[in-house]
RNA sequence: GCCGGGGUGGGGUAAAGGUUAUCCUGAAGCCCUGUGGAGGCUUUGACCCGAGUUCGAUUCUCGGUCCCGGCCCCA
């Protein structure tokens, strides 16, 4: 009888996680460079957080439970929303902008699939507190240079939900009408569309732009956007996303799509929103989303606008070839009388490299077998003969070449 | 929630409605009591679960479950 894992989740072998481990520290290494702050935010939430964010149809997707208090809980299914959630709660009095990010598992109640598991990971960063488009070209700088890090070549798409906004708002001010509108945008249904529009009396001048919006996109994003002044006329919004055009450029940002059919039906989105995809990935190829976004004030806060990504970490996994970093090994064969002057010396060894000693009560070919199976850089043989002398042979597994040292001379040679 | 393909030792596989389920690999050990990668030998270890058909099911049928891929969704 055994007993298997949940669906969707995995199991991380050593030869895995030290892979895993490598690209974390890269990204960890990236982001704290460009001065964010790691935030750790409790593995389960108050349900309400997450239906608050993205409605009461999400709680289908939730890997959610009462607790023994009758509360409503549930695993966290992304880490947006108790970031700020985190902020309203204990940040709002710090000085701007907020740079935080994370490296946590979500969970969600999914059909696996391809690059889709129920329990996963996701690296992001939040910068609070600018509406600026410095802070939205940050960012997307930022994502790119970490997906770059990691090795992978992203496909990156920059949209701006302002103009399609700015052309919604014409038409209507409840977002159960704009919400609908947005959705056939998204998915690309132009008829229904269409349809939808003509139910609503829409002008014909009207949906003539919408559509120019939806449909315009293009590699050079500064061409877009004096396309869509022709359509919408001179929005602030488009001057602050022609600057973070211009900044992107000073980042080495210059490949990427714009695009302002872009669409998000959620209304929190306020400007700019972009993805990041990567070959090789099947169906779900999308590697990195982000946007700027208004959460706080339905968190309770003020009206403070944020801007952030995340990155799907196991999906980065599955393409990225970054080599784990491997220690140097050292394998120390003992005799049974040298049993316990091999723990001694390894233990002196240890501070310096790692040393694996014989638990297995191997005779001495047998160990030397097992240096050579786990990988050893070096076969330690600690004797009698070593233990009468004073020196330790010391051999080379790659080159075969075996020297004698002292003690001393083994602890400068691996510090 | 829906669709398709799968599930045989730790990994990879073969076969057959019927006696002891094949081979490779791995692991442990021996050949070999102080020098690795080769070879020989030994040991270890499997039919996803349940129901049905049958004298007999790992094999056929159905259901479940898990895996793989896709749809939906993707906050």
């Amino acid at each position: 009888m055994t007993v298997s894992k949940p669906r969707g989740t995995r199991d991380f072998l050593p030869e895995e996680m030290a892979k895993r481990r490598a690209v974390e520290f890269k990204l960890r290494e990236v982001i704290q460079k460009w001065g964010y702050g790691e935030i750790v935010t409790p593995t389960f939430e108050e349900l309400e957080l997450f239906t608050l964010k993205s409605g009461q149809g999400i709680i289908g997707e939730l890997y959610n439970f009462t607790d023994k208090g009758d509360r409503e809980m549930t695993l966290r299914p992304e880490l947006t929303a108790p970031v700020m959630r985190a902020y309203v709660n204990e940040m709002q009095s710090f000085s701007r902008p907020i740079k935080l990010f994370y490296f946590e598992n979500c969970f969600r109640y999914e059909r696996p699939q391809k690059g889709r598991y129920r329990e996963f990971w996701q690296f992001g960063a939040e910068l609070i507190g600018s509406n600026k488009p410095e802070a939205d070209a940050e960012v997307i700088a930022l994502a790119m240079t970490m997906i770059s890090a990691a090795g992978i070549k992203g496909d990156l798409n920059i949209g701006n939900l302002s103009v399609l906004r700015y052309l919604l708002a014409q038409i209507t001010t409840e977002s159960v009408v704009s919400d609908q509108i947005m959705r056939y945008i998204d998915k690309k249904e132009y008829e229904n569309l269409d349809t939808y529009l003509g139910e609503l009396s829409v002008s014909a001048d009207l949906i003539d732009k919408i559509h120019k919006i939806i449909s315009l996109s293009g590699k050079d994003g500064f061409a877009a956007v004096k396309s869509a002044r022709d359509v919408v006329g001179d929005l602030p919004e488009l001057d602050s996303f022609e600057k973070t055009l211009t900044l992107l450029a000073s980042y080495g940002v210059t490949d990427y799509t714009v695009n302002f059919g872009v669409a998000r039906g959620l209304d929190y989105y306020t400007g700019i929103v972009f993805e990041v995809y990567a070959e090789g990935l099947g169906a779900q190829k999308q590697i990195c989303g982000g946007g700027s976004y208004k959460l706080i004030s339905l968190f309770g806060g003020g009206d403070v606008v944020s801007t952030g990504f995340g990155i799907g970490f196991d999906r980065i996994m599955e393409i990225c070839d970054l080599p784990a970093n491997k220690a140097e090994t050292i394998v120390l064969i003992t005799k049974p009388e040298t049993q316990t002057n091999g723990i001694e010396i390894a233990g002196k060894l240890r501070p310096y490299v790692s040393v694996l000693t014989d638990i297995m009560g191997r005779n001495f070919k047998a160990q030397m077998e097992y240096a050579n199976t786990v990988g050893a850089d070096y076969v330690l043989i600690v004797g009698e003969k070593e233990i009468e002398s004073g020196l330790l042979s010391l051999k080379d597994m790659k080159s075969g070449e075996q020297v004698s040292l002292s003690l001393e001379e083994l602890i400068s040679k691996f510090s």
